[in-house]
DNA sequence: AACTTCTTCAACCGCCTACCG
DNA sequence: CCGGTAGGCGGTTGAAGAAGT
């Protein structure tokens, strides 16, 4: 026995609406006002449409003061400034810019903010420079210090630590610094498991079927996986260390010689971690170069590694970070 | 000009939560 | 307190138009 359908989705009329559905709902709303059922409202209009689809209609398109066309400046920097903190909650978004709606903002920022936020990183250099190594590697994490390292760099930690369902495994180092997001119902020991690691904007990098390579005493020390590309990351842990394999990162060098790593996930783009001449490594540059240092500050203030706690049961939520 | 691919965004779907009896 | 229901929400889809080849 599934759910009980809100309407009757034989009779109703689904797909775009008429100019003249809207001129009812809109007539209809001026002089009633949804009278505090929305479901029952269709009739009551002479509209066969389902309640739901009313009530969207109207608060995405035909009520007063809607805003469409082009978000401003002030806009786009607190829609970032906002997600940065909440995640992908819409509507509260929604609520601090008046004449917009969640819809319109969860479209605006999966198709236009997103890129220019987050924008791929190699349009920025030279297309005959660019690729000078490409390899599959293993990084180091330092639980100490925060910080990923490769053979010959390091660079920062892609988001700030939870607490997840490595809870399991006996490194301290994975409670406090996982950038791993396994499904929450399922452990990383077994044969077979599934994980996904997400990048700072909340983007899959990659995920797929990990399984345990050995494993004592209920607790896994190695995780080999086939990312979703055949690309192989190793995962293991130590006293303070851990190795979390990336499945892909490439180097590319500017012009000025800086040096630049992405890890990519063939799908959704780079992110990026740069090396400047004095020998530190911060975020590459992006496209929207306003108000993103408020907006990493203020990720950085609001997601150090010792007050960030994770919900466990809010696991799947793209909750982003730098 | 024709075809393909990409982008946009309105609308739908289904889950979660608050409310009410 | 419990179950049913409607409202609200976020993720996803798909049609239409734009851009590219």
């Amino acid at each position: 026995m599934g759910r009980a359908p809100c309407c009757d989705k034989a009779s109703v009329k689904k797909g775009p609406w008429s100019p003249e559905e809207d001129a009812k709902l809109k007539d209809y709303m001026e002089k009633n006002g949804t009278g505090g059922n929305w479901i029952a409202l269709p009739q009551k209009a002479g509209l066969r449409r389902c309640g739901k689809s009313c009530r969207l209609r109207w608060l995405n398109y035909l009520r007063p003061n809607i805003k469409h066309g082009e978000f401003s400046d002030d806009e786009d920097r607190i829609i970032c400034t906002l997600f940065a903190s909440i995640g992908s909650r819409w509507s509260i978004i929604a609520a601090q810019l008046p004449g917009r709606t969640d819809n319109d903002i969860k479209n605006y920022w999966n198709t236009k903010l997103k890129k220019k936020l987050f924008g791929r990183v190699q349009s920025q250099t030279k297309p005959h420079q660019n690729q000078i190594h490409h390899a599959t590697s293993t990084l180091l994490y330092n639980c100490s210090n925060n910080t990923y390292q490769t053979p010959a760099t390091s660079f920062s930690c892609f988001g700030p630590p939870y607490s997840s369902t490595f809870s399991n495994t006996s490194a301290s180092c994975l409670t406090a610094t996982s950038i791993l997001q396994p499904q929450p119902q399922e452990s990383l020991v077994g044969p077979v498991q599934h994980y996904q690691l997400h990048d700072n904007n909340g983007v899959r990098i990659f995920g797929g079927e990990a399984s345990c390579c050995s494993s004592s005493d209920g607790s896994c020390s190695n995780i080999q996986t086939s990312a979703g590309n055949n690309r192989e990351l190793e995962y293991s842990d130590g006293d303070h260390h851990q190795q979390v394999g990336i499945h892909s990162y490439d180097e590319f060098y500017s012009d000025e010689g800086q040096k630049l790593i992405m890890a990519s996930d063939g799908d959704h783009g780079w992110s990026g971690h740069q090396k400047s001449p004095n020998g530190l490594w911060g975020e590459t540059e992006t496209p929207l170069d306003y108000g993103i240092e408020e907006i990493k500050q203020l990720i950085s203030t609001t997601s150090s590694c010792n007050s960030f706690v994770f919900d466990e049961n809010k696991a799947d939520e793209n909750v982003m970070y730098y």
